[in-house]
DNA sequence: CGATTTTGACCAGCGC
DNA sequence: GCGCTGGTCAAAATCG
């Protein structure tokens, strides 16, 4: 059964279930005329500001939304193959599964059928590819260095092992495997946590911030400018990616915050 | 030439 | 204690 949940990264906000006020964004790239732009840029950038601020709210939301389904799907899946138990004694309890298909992704956490002592930061990412794809490289924006490979007795596909690029510094390790039902899916689990930024969602920020620089510098700005900026986020694999790590390094924390 | 990957050896936990 | 297994090490090979 194919438990991947897509999100569509869509550049419409309007797509989504929940209202975003695109009405007030319109207004401010369309409306205006380019005098009265000029004339307040700051104002501008505060407009910006605040329609920024409304969306990640609302972003925030729809996050917590998806966390509750996903409680609902695991609750479910009570006995699914993600949660058995391995033959050696963990370390650690996992307390976070994500999501991730090609062409978007979920992301949600916090199994409340795992025993109770919780709290460690492990977390797994399913990842959609081609199945003529045998490489065993899940991009998740972080640079990983590979220390090992096995061939598991549970599955005839082989196991990395890779290590951040920046330990002893960063301890986070992650193994890949693909999954033994579905060979288009690989499962990668992380442990530990970055302690320094993810190297895409830099070169995002990067993009992002020269980006509004341009939108703002520009007196000849259109919606069309936003919707190509958006357009090549989405499409940027090193986005979706990062996007997905920000999003489970929320959950974490949320996590780590109820315990 | 430095960084990364490959791969066999080694180590430790677990069940019997 | 022994064998099985998963995880890690480290030297050699490969890559850019």
């Amino acid at each position: 059964m194919d438990t991947t949940l897509d999100i569509d990264l869509n550049t419409n906000p309007m797509h989504n279930p929940i209202e975003i006020p695109n009405v007030e964004y319109e207004k401010v790239y369309v409306g205006e005329s380019k005098s009265s732009m000029k004339d307040e840029p700051d104002q501008f950038l505060i407009q910006q500001l605040n329609r920024m601020k409304s969306e990640n709210k609302k972003l925030t939301e729809l996050l917590n939304i998806i966390y509750g389904n996903y409680n609902d799907l695991m609750q479910k899946y009570s006995g699914d193959e993600l949660l058995n138990s391995r033959k050696r004694k963990a370390h650690y309890t996992e307390n976070c599964d994500n999501f991730v298909g090609k062409n978007g992704m979920t992301c949600s956490c916090c199994d409340e059928g795992t025993p109770k002592q919780i709290v460690s930061n492990v977390s797994k990412v399913y990842v959609r590819i081609d199945p003529s794809d045998m490489s065993l490289v899940v991009k998740d924006g972080y640079q990983w260095r590979k220390y090992g490979q096995k061939v598991t007795r549970d599955n005839p596909s082989p196991r990395a092992y890779y290590k951040c690029s920046f330990a002893p510094t960063c301890p986070v390790k992650k193994k890949v495997q693909r999954s033994v039902n579905d060979p288009s899916l690989l499962v990668a689990t992380y442990e530990g946590r970055h302690n320094h930024k993810n190297p895409a969602e830099d070169e995002i920020s990067v993009e992002l911030s020269q980006g509004v620089t341009q939108i703002s510098s520009s007196s000849s700005m259109s919606i069309s400018m936003v919707e190509k900026m958006a357009s090549t986020l989405t499409r940027n694999p090193s986005f979706t990616a990062a996007l997905a790590a920000a999003i489970t390094g929320r959950i974490l924390d949320q996590e780590i915050e109820e315990n």
